[in-house]
DNA sequence: CAACGTTTTTGTCCTAGACAATAATGATAA
DNA sequence: TTATCATTATTGTCTAGGACAAAAACGTTG
């Protein structure tokens, strides 16, 4: 009772704001020298301590740039005007009809918690749609909308996590449930080390195995050395990587630069995902692929430019 | 083949060591100041440049760190030592007869990258001696054998991968199979920020789900305020919260202690894994399960306080 | 409208000092 | 011998401000 500060607006140390939006220690205080903001209060020690709202709101900012918006841009505006800005970037697309009301009553459930439901609207959904429909038109336009609703404040973190567990469960069972073709081509599917996001690559190795290739996946964050080695031990024909919007946009070609540089001409390189940085520059024998989509194609392509002598 | 050190023994920025390794750029910098290793060359702009043995040797001691030694003492030994130091440590407790056969045996299909027959054989192994044993008798103990065939330089990262995702495939189907017995307690899990291992999750997860509890996991990495809301939400009776041995020790407890502060306290808090620093305080109101085997009775002892009035 | 050069923006790296939290050690008492 | 406590050693993280290169944005010219 006597200390409602504390525990209804919890401050951070550095780390933990480090932890919490993705922004790196040097980050934040170079924003602190440079913008003015976050502007934290110190402890007895002379350290940071970040009130809650300051977090929220870097949190809000990261978001944005992980989007392509770039910072200068950002700090100057209040979290109101931030949010605004969101809503009109990913409202831009969305859809009417019978898809919309579809949607938002997935997105009811999310938010009202009936977990259970929601795995079996889920997996109705995916029944009737078939996968690649599920994906294209119910999975990647609710990902948007999970997005935007947690960008705007109508939904938590953890709201989040439920989401991507329970989908994950579903792909995972969807995947395994297709047999094991046996099939060129073999791929190996991973991402670099930072970026943790497994569903991209689900979706992907969903879309991989329904075009009848082989998939090996790594799971996330594999060195690209490892990269290497693991398909040269599974003498696999593609390494694809997945790029999340959460994995800095200036790393990506980087890492795919020295993924290309490692592995063997034979070996093919394919890049996807929801990253700003993936189409910036164009690395000579590295495949994008833009949007699910493109992945039926690009199997399709593959092989007929190796057909089996 | 006029640059043969460039393209055989590449070398590491300091982020990209942090990457690798765990080890934090200040930690590294302050190794270097204190230990005199490790002892990076210099690029052109004064920048830290990690040859990768190194960066290896880097490795090896982080993983002899999460295992509970401290730097100071491995620093200073070459990595041949360290690696025999390990093998000591783990082959204390190797058993002999036809249990570690067994296990050979797995971790030779893993050694031979024979995917698909290694999940047949783990898949086995589970229908063969049901969920509880399999968990206890050929999972435990096959992870310390994989670990430390990572450690004694048999193993590669990727390898570690593959048995990872494989394991993980068949624990969420065996999960999945088992139907929601809707009976108390329910329980949230999910481990804090910056600890990515779900492994230790899953597994915990297949002991709950076989207690007859119900189970709701967040996935790895929600931060302790969105944990308290997910639990508020869902009316959670027990939140399980997972500690492998990569997690900062010096962070569980400090970890626990704000996840329970924010926690009413009719909401029970469970802590497991095999992370060094979990025994060493305690917390009030905080219980630690030491191991799956004390799952079962943890739960029966929940049901036994609190009967249905 | 495209291509090029310039300016601004931005993140990461550097050094070196300070300090608190943890673990290990040794001393004392039961 | 074992338990408790105080002391010392170890160790990671924080701080400050300077430097600089890579990337984006901008403006100019062809």
């Amino acid at each position: 009772m006597s200390e409602p500060s504390q525990s209804l607006l919890p401050s951070f140390s550095i780390s933990a704001v480090e932890q919490d939006t993705g922004l790196s220690k040097d980050t934040l205080r170079m924003w602190e020298r440079r913008y003015r903001f976050p502007q934290p209060g110190r402890d007895k020690h002379g350290e940071r301590v970040y009130p809650a709202g300051q977090v929220e709101k870097l949190r809000t900012i990261k978001r944005l740039m992980d989007n392509g918006h770039r910072p200068g841009k950002l700090v100057s505006r209040s979290i109101e005007e931030l949010q605004q800005f969101y809503s009109g970037l990913a409202g831009g697309q969305s859809q009417d009809g019978p898809t919309a009301s579809r949607l938002q009553a997935l997105l009811d459930l999310i938010k009202n918690h009936r977990v259970h439901d929601l795995r079996q609207q889920l997996s109705q959904c995916l029944m009737r749609q078939g996968l690649h429909q599920f994906l294209t038109d119910t999975v990647t336009p609710l990902n948007m909308l999970v997005g935007e609703a947690w960008m705007s404040g109508q939904f938590e973190i953890f709201e989040e996590h439920l989401y991507t567990e329970t989908l994950q469960g579903l792909l995972r069972t969807a995947i395994s449930t297709m047999p094991d073709s046996g099939r060129a081509p073999l791929m190996m599917l991973t991402t670099l080390p930072t970026e943790q996001h497994n569903l991209g690559l689900l979706m992907a190795e969903a879309m991989f195995v329904m075009e009848g290739a082989t998939c090996i996946s790594l799971g996330t964050q594999t060195p690209v050395r490892d990269i290497a080695l693991a398909a040269a031990a599974h003498k696999a024909d593609i390494v694809a990587v997945s790029f999340s919007a959460a994995f800095a946009p200036a790393q990506v070609c980087d890492g795919l630069e020295a993924l290309r540089d490692r592995l063997p001409r034979e070996i093919a390189v394919w890049a996807g995902g929801g990253n700003a940085g993936l189409g910036r520059r164009d690395i000579p024998g590295v495949t994008l692929l833009h949007g699910l989509d493109s992945v039926a194609p690009a199997v399709t392509q593959w092989r007929e430019s190796h057909v089996t002598a």
